[in-house]
DNA sequence: AATGAATGAGATTTCATTCAT
DNA sequence: GATGAATGAAATCTCATTCAT
C-alpha cells in the first residue's frame, strides 16, 4: 500500500478521533469555542496540546466534524420523519420528540451549535450550517403551515413568529439539559408538547 | 503634573463613554465577547484600541457596564411589575411585555448576557449576574405557583420546567429580534403571551 | 479624520517600516527565510517578536514588500536602459552595470531573491516573481537576438543557453559582494563585461 | 533482545538507504533543506515520517550523508583531472566538463550544496564542506594561475573575480538544468567554455 | 482626548524525533 | 522494517494593555 498522506482528515482510526471529538465537544460546550484553548482539550485528553495535531488539522477543523457529524445525525432522525407521511400534529410531535432525543445523545454539540452557529456561517468552511437552517426552516415552516391549512394548528398567529417560537423552545433547552437527570428525554418532549400545543392557562 | 492619571472611573463625560459603550455592545453582540477584539471596537469608534483605555480601564470593565446598566434598567422595569400586586397572569404578561420592552432598547446587552453570562458567573466580578438570576428565578417561579395555586395555569405542569420554558421562549428572541421591525415590542409580546398562555393547537 | 484600520500595509510611518525592513533583509539574506525566525528579526531591531506585527501583517508579507521594492527600483533602472534605443552591446553593458549597481545597493534583497524566489513564485502572493521573471527574460533574450542579427554577438551559441549565462553570470554575484569593499559596482562590471563580451582566454 | 537498536549507522541494506537519499535529495533540491520536512520525504518514499528513523538519525544525517557521497565523487573526477598533469586550459576544460558530467549524475545534491552551503559550514558537522571549498578554490586559482603566467589566459583579469566568475557560472547551471533533456553534459560543457574562453562578442 | 509604538503573556500550530507494537 | 501515536521544543501570531507625546 503505497503512499497515503495525511492520516487525519481520512476516517482512518474513528475510534480514538471519536473519542478526542467527545472530548472537544464537552469543552466546547462548557466554556465557548473561543475560550477553549487546545491546551484545555487536551488536558482533559491526558496529552499534550501538540499531540492533537496528529489526528486533527486544527483547532476549527474539530468544531467542523462535531457540527458536520451532529448535523447528519440529525437529518436521519428528521428525515425519517419528514418521510413518515403523517398529519401536521403528529409530525410537529414527532420533530419535537426527536429533537430531545438528539439533544440527549449531542448535548454537547447542541449546545455549541446553539451559541455559535451565528458567528460560524459567515465562514465559508461553515456554510454548511447555513444549508443544514434553511432545511431545518423548510421543514417546520412546511409543517406549520399544513397545520393551519389543516385547521389542526390556530390561524390567528403570524406563521414565521410561530416558527421562532418552536425552533427555540426546544433547542434552548440544550442549555440547561443534563442526560441522565430526572426527566427522559420523551418526558421532556411531552411536557414540552404540552405547553407548546396547549398553554399554560388554565382552559376556559 | 499633579496627582493621578486615569480619569475614566470619574463619571465626567458620560455621554461619551455611552457611546462607546453602545458601540462595544453592538460589537460583543455581533461578534461574541472572546473573539471581539479591542482593536475593533475602536475601528468601530473611529478611534485606535490604545485610546479606548482614555475612557475605560479594561475590555471586561466595558462587558460588566454594559451589563450592569442593562439589568439595573430592567429590574427597574421588573420591580414595578411585581410591586403592582396584580394577580399571576396579568404579573405574567406584564413580566413578559416588559421584557420585550427591554430587549427593545437593550438589544445587544441582551444578546451578551444571553450568550455569555453563564460563563461569566463563576468570576467574582460578575458575581451580581448570579444574585439577578436568583431574582429573575424568584420573581418568575412566585408567579407561576401563585398562577397554579389560583388555578389560572395548569396544575399538571412541572414548574420549574415551565419557568425554562417561558424564561427561554422569552430571551432567545434577542437573538433574531430586530429593532425598527415590522412588528413593536409590545405585539411581539402579546403574540408571544398568546403561545404561551393558550398554546398553537386549535382548541377543541 | 474618522477610521482608518490597519496602519500596516499602509505606506504610512514609512521612516520605520523601511528601517526594519532593512534590517529583516539582513537577516533574511544572512540566515535564509526559512531558518529566520521572526525573533531573530526582532532581536536585531531591539524589539520583542510580537512588536513586529505592529508594522506587518507577517513574517511573508515582509519577505513580499523587501522584494516587490528591490523590483520596483530595478525596473526603473531597466526601463530606462531599454527604453535608451541604444545598440545590443550597449544595452547589455548598460543591463549589466545597472545590475551591478542594484547588487550594491540592495544587496540583501537580491541575495534573497537569488535564493528564495524559485519556490516563492509557486505561491499566488508572489505570482509578480514570475511577471519579472517574464519581462527579464525577454528583456535579455531581445537584446541578444538583436547583438546576433547585427553580428555584434556570436552567432554560433545557442541564445537559451547564452541568455543563463550572462543572467546567472551577474545575478550569482550578490552571493559574494560585499558593498564598501575594495571593488566599486562600475569597475565590477567592467571586468565581469570584459570577460563575457571577450572571454578569458588570451586573443590569438 | 540483545545490544542494542538502531542499525542504521551499519551499512547493512545499502541499496534501500540509497533510495531513500535519492527521494530525500530531490525533495531538498526542489523544496530547500528548511522547507522540507520529514514527513514530505517519507509521502514520497511512500512510508511514514518515523519509519525513516530506522534507516536515519536524523534529517540532518541524511543531508550530511547526500553531501558527503556527492563530493567524494567529485573530488574523484576533479582529482583525476588534477593529476593528469595537462597545461591550464586543458585542465580548465577537463574541468568544467567533469563539473557538468557531476551536474547530470549528481543534479539534486549539487543544487542542494549551492543553496544550502553556505549556512551549513558553520556547524562543525558540516566542517568538510570548508575543506572541499578551500580545495576547490586551490584547485581552480592555481589552474587560472599558471594559465596567466604560461600567457593562455588574459594577464589583465583580477585572478579572484575570474574564479568566481568561472565557479559561478558553471555550478549555477545546475539550478536549471534537467537531466535528460536536449543538451547532454558534455555538449552544455563545450557550449559554456566557448563563451567562458572567447566570450559572446564577435572576434573583431 | 487621542495617537503611535511597543510590551508581554499566551494562543495555535509545526515538526523532528521517539518508541511500543 | 514499518506503523501509529505521542512528545516537547520552538515558531508564528494575537491581543489586551501601557505610555510618552
Amino acid at each position: 500500500m503505497p503512499t497515503k498522506k495525511k492520516p487525519q482528515v481520512t476516517a482512518a482510526a474513528p475510534a480514538r478521533r471519536r473519542e478526542l471529538l467527545d472530548t472537544a465537544a464537552e469543552v466546547f460546550a462548557e466554556q465557548g469555542y473561543n475560550a477553549t484553548t487546545v491546551r484545555k482539550i487536551a488536558d482533559h485528553a491526558g496529552m499534550l496540546a501538540g499531540s492533537l495535531y496528529y489526528h486533527f488539522d486544527s483547532k476549527e477543523s474539530m468544531l467542523e466534524e462535531i457540527l458536520r457529524t451532529f448535523l447528519d445525525e440529525l437529518w436521519d432522525g428528521y428525515d425519517t420523519v419528514l418521510e413518515a407521511g403523517t398529519g401536521p400534529r403528529e409530525t410537529l410531535e414527532a420533530l419535537v420528540t426527536e429533537s430531545f432525543r438528539e439533544i440527549d445523545r449531542h448535548r454537547a454539540a447542541v449546545a455549541i451549535y446553539q451559541k455559535e452557529s451565528k458567528q460560524l456561517v459567515a465562514q465559508e468552511r461553515f456554510a454548511f450550517l447555513a444549508e443544514s437552517q434553511r432545511r431545518f426552516e423548510k421543514a417546520w415552516l412546511s409543517t406549520l403551515e399544513r397545520g393551519v391549512a389543516e385547521r389542526v394548528f390556530r390561524a390567528d398567529l403570524d406563521v414565521r413568529l410561530t416558527y421562532r417560537f418552536v425552533r427555540d423552545t426546544v433547542w434552548v433547552a440544550a442549555s440547561w439539559y443534563r442526560p441522565g437527570g430526572q426527566h427522559s428525554p420523551e418526558e421532556i418532549a411531552r411536557q414540552y408538547l404540552s405547553m407548546v400545543l396547549d398553554g399554560i392557562a388554565v382552559r376556559a
